[in-house]
DNA sequence: TCCTATCCATTCAATAATGAATATCAAATG
DNA sequence: CATTTGATATTCATTATTGAATGGATAGGA
C-alpha cells in the first residue's frame, strides 16, 4: 500500500483532467497556464502512483485508454464541483463582473435566446454570457452551466426553479410545400400529407393519437432527432411538423396548419439553477433578467 | 478578472478540504502528509485568490465561515470523486490488497454485519473493511462507501444493485415488561399497551392502521429516531416495537408478541454499488461474499 | 496557579517543481 | 517530396515551494 489514499495530489488530477479535455499536453498546459513539461510530468507521475496507463502516446496528442476514460469521468465531476465552487466564491465576494453560463435546449438557444442575450448585454455589459446549447439529460445539466432554461419541471432536489411561461405550439408547413401539395382543410386531409418526426422520441405519435389519427413510426416521411434540424426540414418543405408559435410565426415562409382543429399543448418554460448559487448576485441578475425577457418574448 | 477560472490550483482546494474535515491546520497536515506551515499557506492563498474569508482563526483550530461551509460542500464532492477515482484505478491495477468501505443502516451495522465481517476477514485477510454506519439519504450514500447495504430498492441510475433477501419482522417486547404488564392475547389487548415509536417516520402508524388500529403520533409512549436506540428502548421495557426477527429472536430477554395475528411486512435487503466500481476485483469479492452471507444469516 | 498539550504564525535553509530551450517525431500541405 | 505545423521528450538553470525549528497563545488538568 502506497501511503494514504488522501495523499494523492489533486494537482495531478487537475492536470490529467485538462489533458483529457484538451487532447494534448500542450493544450492542457495553455489551459492551466503552465508549461508542457510540467503537465507531462504530472501525467507520468499519476500513472506511476495509480499503477495504470492512462494514455496511449500518439504523435498528434495523447489518447485516453479505457482506464483513462473511466477515471476521466471522476475528474469531470471534480472539475464541475471546482467551477461551481468558483461561482459560489465569486458570489460571496460580491463581484458583479464576470461570466454566467446559460444552458438551454438547442432550439431555444437557436431561435429564442440570441435576441434576449443581445439586449441583456446592453443592460448589463459587465456580465459576459456563455451559452451552452445542449439537450443533455437532466442530472448533467449543471455540469457546465449556472442557469438552465428547460421545457420541463426539474425533479432534482438541490435546485431552485421557476415556471416562467407556457409557449404555445402549432403545426406548421412551408408555404412552398403547401402550394405544391395543397392546403389541408380537415384532419383527414392532413393525415395524408407527409410528417416530419423525431427519430427516438414518440411525442408526436402520441399527440396525433390523441387527435384520433393512428400513427406509427413508419408514418413519418423524414425523421430527425436534432430539434433545430427538425425545424429546418419542415422549412425546407419535407412536410408538416410542430413548433413553438414564436418560432413558426416569425418565419414568413411558413404557415400554420388547421389552426382551429389541431391545438397542440403549450410547452412550459422553466428556469433552473443550483441552489448553492442562489446567493451569487451576478447569476441572480441574469436570472431576473431572463425571467422577464422570456415572458415578454411570448407576449409580443 | 484574475486569470482563467481553470487556473485555480486544486492543491489549494485539497488542503482546504482537509482543514475543514480535520478542524485544524495541523490535523490536515498530518492527513495529507505535509507540514502545518504549508497547509496554512495554502488556505491563506485560497482566501486571497477567492477574495473570501474561509475560516475564523480560533485558538483551538480553524472554524469555517458561512462562505467556507458552502465552499466545503463543493470540495466534499471533489473529495468523494477523488476517492472513487482511486478505487477505479486500483481495480484497473488488479490489486486485491486494500480497503473496501461498506455503509449500512445503523441497525444493520450494529446487529448483523459484525459477525459477517469477522468471517469475511478470515476468508479474505488481504482485504480490510471500513464499516460506515449511516442512515443518510440515498444520494449521499456513496460519498464515503464502495458498497451499501440498504432496506430499499435504490432509485439512482449509476449504480448496480441486487435484491438479496427479505428479512422477516415481528413485534417484540421485553419479558420483564410483559411479566409486569401481562401478555396481550388479542390486538385489542396490545393496543392498550405502550408502543415505542419513531420520532419523524410514520411507518409504524401506517402499519398499525393497516391492522385496524387507529394510532396517531400521541399513541406512542416513547419516540426515538435512532433505530439502534429504538431497539434498546424496547429491550429496556418501554413498550412494544417492531424489529427484524434475526435481531429479536437472538435476544433471550425478548419475546415475540401476537405472533400469528400481527404479521409485519418483511424488510427487503438490497446490495448497491456505484456502477463505476463494478470492475474493481476487491470490491467485487466483498460484494459476492456479502450476497451469500446475508442470505445465510436469514436462513440460519 | 503552574504545567502540559495543542494549536497557529514566522523565519530561513534546503529541496522539489518549474519552464525556456532544444531535439525529435509524425502528419498534413502544397 | 520538401516544408510546415503541432505534437512529445529531455536537459539544466531558475524559481517557488516546502518543512524543521521557534515563539506565542490558549485551554484543560493536577
Amino acid at each position: 500500500m502506497d501511503r494514504n489514499v488522501d495523499a494523492l495530489d489533486w494537482t495531478l488530477l487537475q492536470s490529467f483532467s485538462a489533458v483529457v479535455e484538451a487532447g494534448s499536453l500542450s493544450g492542457a498546459a495553455r489551459k492551466l497556464g503552465q508549461s508542457q513539461p510540467t503537465i507531462g510530468r504530472h501525467v507520468k507521475q499519476l500513472e506511476l502512483v495509480l499503477g495504470v496507463d492512462l494514455f496511449t502516446r500518439a504523435p498528434r496528442g495523447l489518447v485516453p485508454t479505457v482506464a483513462g476514460l473511466e477515471i476521466a469521468d471522476m475528474t469531470r465531476d471534480m472539475q464541475s464541483a471546482a467551477t461551481r465552487l468558483r461561482r459560489i466564491a465569486d458570489g460571496k465576494a460580491g463581484d458583479l463582473n464576470g461570466t454566467v453560463r446559460i444552458t438551454a435546449s438547442v432550439v431555444t438557444s437557436h431561435f429564442i435566446l440570441p435576441r434576449i442575450i443581445a439586449d441583456m448585454r446592453q443592460v448589463m455589459p459587465e456580465i459576459q454570457i456563455d451559452l451552452v446549447p445542449s439537450d443533455t439529460t437532466e442530472n448533467l445539466i449543471f455540469r457546465e452551466a449556472d442557469i438552465a432554461v428547460r421545457m420541463y419541471r426539474p425533479t432534482q432536489l438541490d435546485v431552485i426553479s421557476k415556471h416562467i411561461c407556457d409557449q404555445p405550439m402549432a403545426v406548421y408547413a412551408a408555404k412552398s410545400y403547401l402550394d405544391r401539395i395543397g392546403r389541408p382543410e380537415t384532419l383527414e386531409d392532413a393525415a395524408r400529407l407527409d410528417f416530419v418526426g423525431f427519430d427516438k422520441s414518440d411525442v408526436i405519435i402520441r399527440v396525433l393519437n390523441d387527435f384520433g389519427l393512428t400513427a406509427t413510426r413508419d408514418f413519418f416521411a423524414v425523421r430527425c432527432d436534432q430539434q433545430a434540424v427538425h425545424w429546418e426540414l419542415i422549412r425546407a418543405g419535407c412536410g408538416l411538423g410542430g413548433a413553438q408559435t414564436i418560432i413558426g410565426d416569425a418565419d414568413p415562409t411558413m404557415e400554420r396548419i388547421l389552426e382551429g382543429q389541431l391545438q397542440l399543448q403549450a410547452l412550459p418554460i422553466w428556469l433552473t439553477a443550483p441552489q448553492a448559487l442562489r446567493t451569487n448576485p451576478r447569476i441572480r441578475a441574469v436570472w431576473d433578467y431572463l425571467s422577464e425577457a422570456l415572458v415578454q418574448q411570448i407576449d409580443a
